[in-house]
DNA sequence: CACATTTATCATATCATCATGAAGAAAACA
DNA sequence: TGTTTTCTTCATGATGATATGATAAATGTG
């Protein structure tokens, strides 16, 4: 929390794959096209998503990339984790060097290593499945960590 | 969360500042030596900050940067909000541009919403004065939301 | 095999953030 | 008034994220 748009980007192509998943492999041109993102930024992403087992592509004539795995087992680290650190998320607020939670630390820093740890935990535990759209009026599904 | 660079260099000044406000102006030399930071780089941070009405400065001799209310009655928004808007947190983790609580909120984006409300408030009613070292031990002041 | 299709790779450009260095301007004080 | 101290301002450079364009490599199909 943020995304890097990068990482914004990773996440909105996996989950464009994911709900075209019964279509067979999709290119990049088409997601790119679709989301309205540079076209060869997104094939160096999807192709670094490749390297992470997220996706699986193919070249040639009805090529393109395809989800790994099933969008179940896919969580939003998986995807975005390799473009912006969840470890990054659970530095002190003020940059101090690891003094928080051993030192000295003050009622803040409590508070804001709650804070962390729960956007931290949103990233492991949330699915891609979890995130296809819903009807309105989709209720909670996710429990406090 | 996290902060900019920027950011975090300007919490870190008022810090502490608030931490020697009753020995008079702190130069901009003394706090970057103090934090190892790039020293017209504050400078330039904690001019701004002056512009934001955070701080005040004089220049000449036994001249320096003051806070320019109370520690209590500064909050970390009033500090970083400046260089890294809140704004940009609470914005859709797909980056749709506004789909996410209007037209079809998945139960993510519930939960989402929530984590970023929750990240927001702290920088909304945490104080510099909450932030200045205890006492290992020092127990949560603050409470949930 | 030849060709079209598609990803993979590389070289480069752009932009914001972070940083450095030097000169300008105000204030205190002898 | 002149000098020192300090913030202020400007010009420039370094770095990483983002983006673009061209070419290479692989693959299916006729």
């Amino acid at each position: 929390m943020m995304l890097s748009r990068t990482g914004e980007y990773a996440l909105r192509a996996v989950l464009h794959l994911a709900q075209h998943v019964d279509e067979g492999p999709t290119r990049v041109d088409d997601i790119a096209q679709t989301l309205s993102v540079p076209r060869n930024y997104l094939s160096k992403i999807l192709h670094e998503l490749g390297r992470a087992g997220v996706l699986t592509s193919s070249r040639g004539p009805r090529g393109g990339f395809v989800l790994a795995r099933p969008s179940e087992e896919l969580t939003l680290e998986d995807i975005v984790g390799h473009f912006d650190p969840l470890d990054d998320r659970r530095r002190c607020v003020l940059g101090r060097e690891g003094g928080c939670n051993d030192d000295a630390p003050c009622a803040a820093h409590v508070r804001w290593s709650e804070l962390s740890q729960s956007v931290v935990s949103f990233f492991r535990k949330t699915t891609v499945a979890q995130l296809l759209v819903h009807p309105a009026g989709a209720e909670a599904v996710m429990s406090e960590e």
